[in-house]
DNA sequence: CGCATCAAGTTATACGTAACACTTCGGCGG
DNA sequence: CCGCCGAAGTGTTACGTATAACTTGATGCG
């Protein structure tokens, strides 16, 4: 029996053959437009076929001819980062219920030209989720007509449909006055050497609450997002003339980390002679010893929530954005200061 | 000045109009065919003209013309697993530098039905690379006819069209020899939950390589890959009947966290009372105290060499496939046994 | 001079889908 | 009995691109 493999996907006028009707009817089958104009026994022939014959519609005939993708564009800084991976998880899920894609844009600097990050995928999307991102990247991405959506990011930055954003500020807040109840007064952050808003608000969360108590120091170390770069700066907090800080509140968990390795260095106990806090909860939190007391950032969500924003502002109804709550996780890093 | 402002993205036929020539020659010309076709002056001038209205090509109408997509599918079990995030990132690097996308398929088992994992976005691919799939996975994802690259897997797998690998069986060789040479003869193998090719290779590398020493004891103990899952595995065996295991050989740096935590509760130093060696080389390997020693999978090279390998198979040309090397890091989780 | 050749384009078409506009036909009210 | 309406489909077109097939002058050569 030669030629009976049929290698070519079937399209719907093959479905159609089949079922013995016209490709505009399979159309309006397979689309679930037939309420009212084909009968239920056409329709469930048309469906039979195209099981049968293991139809599956041409997307690149679907989108040209629609004009849209149902394909989003999510833009992080280092996918590597399981915060990320995180927001790209819950994004993902999101859309996949809408019969969504998303593809990454992992790292703006790391991949193709500056000029058209995305080259002519941008063409192929129908909108941008960018989490994170400082307010001049938004311009390489934000170029285009798109609709944007900006996660963890300044509210009133121009160009974004919605935003959605945890509530950081409460997040600092609480790690401030936990320390404080603890009764530590001397401070150092260690903060994320990246220029965006998230780091902005932790900074002036932390130091509007600890201004509200008298007696109290804070001093200011930046780093990069590596364990060895937050070592080395915490380890300059450490060793800086005066009275040494009883507490290193770090803007996230690898920064932490690094800080932890630095107090161990320099022969310090964490939380004995000093205490140690960090920020998103990340599988590295409970793997460093002691385990890291950190504020809760929950990253799929903020991925979904942003996603479901997208999609509402695709289909023109409002966004609604408020801020998701975030959780102060207390563990072994903290403890009172020594007398 | 009403309507100036035209929303529309232009079009190839906009770029003709307004270079005074026929769509088919801007095609030619931006498509890099008009050798001996085009004149060099028309050519300029079609190129001037799509810039100055920033015509980008509609990949929907490309894919649907050329019946390929330029885009390659790639399944990992988890994203959040920084191995994987690297994968990703060195496969999107090398796909860049062909026009190709990536697009995630993050969980077979947490996104959209088992019967269809990817939709009708199957239809839309030109290609598929798996990382560490077990066996039946794979049937669910490479019943469609596209090609395939595995990594990370079985050589002899039915239905890949190439493989990709590290020469695992060496780095757990190297591992188990540096252990002995240290003077270890007590081991405890700490064995992935998951049942796939590249733990196997783990596991018979290390006991092949002990059986050569007499006096060699080995256990295996097994785990998921959750530090705290792996600790209470770590706990088990290092509290069972009988001389307690000097050294822990686990199968990837996760589980060496929870080893290390289990060590440490249980009294134990490490490696003053017990050694501990990883796999992967994450972050997380050196932001626990004692560093890990691990052996190192360059993650985004095997990733790229997919990516390669898929394009090779794309392109008929022959996917070379040696296995690529791995280097064993000696950290402080390592040291001889106490006498 | 006349025919072949060649550069430099143009015309026309197909890819597979969705949806608008149209047809056909049975039934039903006036 | 006529006209109209709704149900159930069908014919046709357009989306934007790439390319095969064709056209048109100009040139070279015997």
């Amino acid at each position: 029996m030669p030629g009976v493999t049929d290698t070519a996907r079937p399209t719907s006028r093959d479905v159609a053959r089949a079922a013995g009707v016209s490709q505009a009817t399979v159309s309006l089958v397979l689309g679930g437009k037939s309420r009212g104009r084909v009968s239920e026994r056409t329709a469930e022939a048309v469906r039979a076929a195209a099981l049968a014959l293991g139809y599956r519609p041409n997307l690149a005939a679907r989108n040209l001819r629609l004009g849209r993708t149902r394909t989003a564009l999510l833009v992080v800084p280092a996918l590597t980062n399981e915060y990320f991976a995180r927001v790209y998880t819950g994004a993902a899920r999101v859309a996949a219920e809408h019969e969504f894609g998303v593809v990454l844009y992992p790292s703006p600097d790391g991949i193709g030209p500056a000029r058209d990050p995305f080259g002519s995928a941008r063409a192929s999307l129908d909108g941008v989720i960018a989490s994170s991102m400082a307010a001049d990247a938004l311009d390489a991405i934000g170029g285009g007509d798109l609709p944007l959506v900006m996660l963890d990011s300044d509210p009133g930055a121009a160009g974004a449909g919605a935003t959605v954003n945890f509530d950081i500020a409460d997040g600092m807040r609480q790690v401030a006055r936990c320390l404080l109840g603890l009764g530590h007064r001397r401070f150092t952050h260690m903060a994320s050497a990246v220029d965006t808003w998230t780091f902005h608000v932790r900074a002036a969360a932390l130091a509007g609450t600890l201004a509200g108590t008298g007696d109290v120091t804070l001093h200011t170390e930046r780093s990069a997002h590596s364990v060895e770069d937050a070592r080395l700066a915490a380890e300059r907090a450490l060793t800086r003339p005066g009275p040494r800080p009883t507490a290193l509140v770090c803007d996230d968990d690898i920064l932490a980390a690094g800080a932890c390795k630095a107090a161990r260095r320099l022969g310090l106990r964490v939380p004995a002679d000093v205490s140690v806090t960090g920020f998103d909860d990340l599988a590295l939190a409970t793997a460093v010893e002691p385990e890291l007391t950190t504020v809760r950032l929950p990253a799929d969500e903020i991925g979904g929530r942003g996603m479901a924003a997208l999609l509402a502002v695709l289909d023109g109804r409002p966004a609604n954005s408020a801020d998701l709550p975030v959780e102060l996780v207390v563990r072994g890093s903290t403890g009172p200061p020594a007398a």
